[in-house]
DNA sequence: AAGAATGTTATGTA
DNA sequence: CTACATAACATTCT
């Protein structure tokens, strides 16, 4: 489920709910569910989203990495909460709600130096502050690979998944495999700041909608999953009405409107 | 109710 | 060394 605009969504999240106080941590059948009591009823100092990855930071610096993967999500439990299920890796509880973990990638516990290491791997996060577009811009500018591959590569821009490459190529009508080299720097920055406003409206919504509201006629909130896209999981194009082409490329599913976007 | 899914990494092969 | 393919892993939803 989650690109990069989820995982911010949570950190906001959990840090206006988790963030500052004593949290109780526990780790069922976690990967470090016998260190979970060093970090059980101390002070949450903060959480931190970095693309698709969460960071906890405790007292004394001790950090839990997440990553969500394909199937991991967050529940949020009021009181009287239940017993964590079987799935659950990571339980984080405050007096008021407790939220579990199930699903997740990676759920580890890590220093600062650990994560320095992750970071070093990633790209910008067109959703943090610290961003530099010119390091994505630059690597796509200069590389053969198709730009379908670019945007799915963490390294080359971090937090785009496989619905927001097949969604910001439509609206440039790019075809997927076009090299990244083809594109020229205005079209790379226009496709930059495409995919930073698509993450950030993410945000908003707390869902993917990449299809312009007053081209469906009908407000944002009124617009179905099944509606809320141009070209990914569509039989054919929102916008012409093609059938949709889909194909493996970097391992996932890419889909383009073969009108819409020629090579 | 089988199958698909908004992901990543390690390993094998060319 | 690069580049590609494949497998492995996580679980829920339709």
């Amino acid at each position: 489920m989650p690109e990069g605009h989820t995982i911010h969504r949570l950190a906001r999240d959990h840090t206006r709910d988790l963030a500052g106080r004593t949290v109780a941590v526990s780790s069922p059948q976690g990967r470090f569910a016998d260190r979970a009591a060093t970090l059980d009823g101390r002070v949450l100092r903060g959480v931190e989203a970095y693309g698709k990855h969460l960071f906890y930071r405790w007292e004394r610096d001790e950090l839990v990495h997440v990553h969500l993967g394909l199937f991991g999500k967050f529940r949020r439990h009021t009181l009287p909460w239940p017993e964590p299920k079987a799935t659950v890796r990571l339980r984080l509880a405050t007096d008021e709600l407790a939220v579990d973990l199930t699903g997740p990638t990676d759920c580890s516990l890590g220093t600062r130096v650990d994560r320095a290491r992750l970071l070093e791997r990633l790209g910008p996060d067109p959703l943090r502050a610290d961003a530099d577009p010119t390091l994505a811009i630059a690597r796509w500018c200069r590389s053969k690979a198709p730009i379908g591959k670019l945007l799915l590569d963490q390294s080359v821009i971090a937090g785009v998944g496989n619905v927001f490459r097949a969604e910001a190529l439509f609206v440039h009508g790019l075809h997927p495999e076009r090299p990244g080299r083809s594109l020229g720097d205005d079209l790379a920055a226009a496709l930059w700041v495409t995919i930073a406003a698509m993450l950030r409206q993410g945000v908003r919504d707390n869902r993917i909608v990449t299809v312009d509201p007053a081209e469906v006629g009908r407000p944002r909130s009124r617009i179905t999953r099944a509606d809320a896209t141009y070209v990914y999981r569509q039989d054919t194009c929102r916008r012409c009405a093609s059938p949709v082409r889909r194909w493996d490329l970097g391992g996932r599913w890419a889909y383009a409107c073969p009108s819409c976007q020629p090579l």
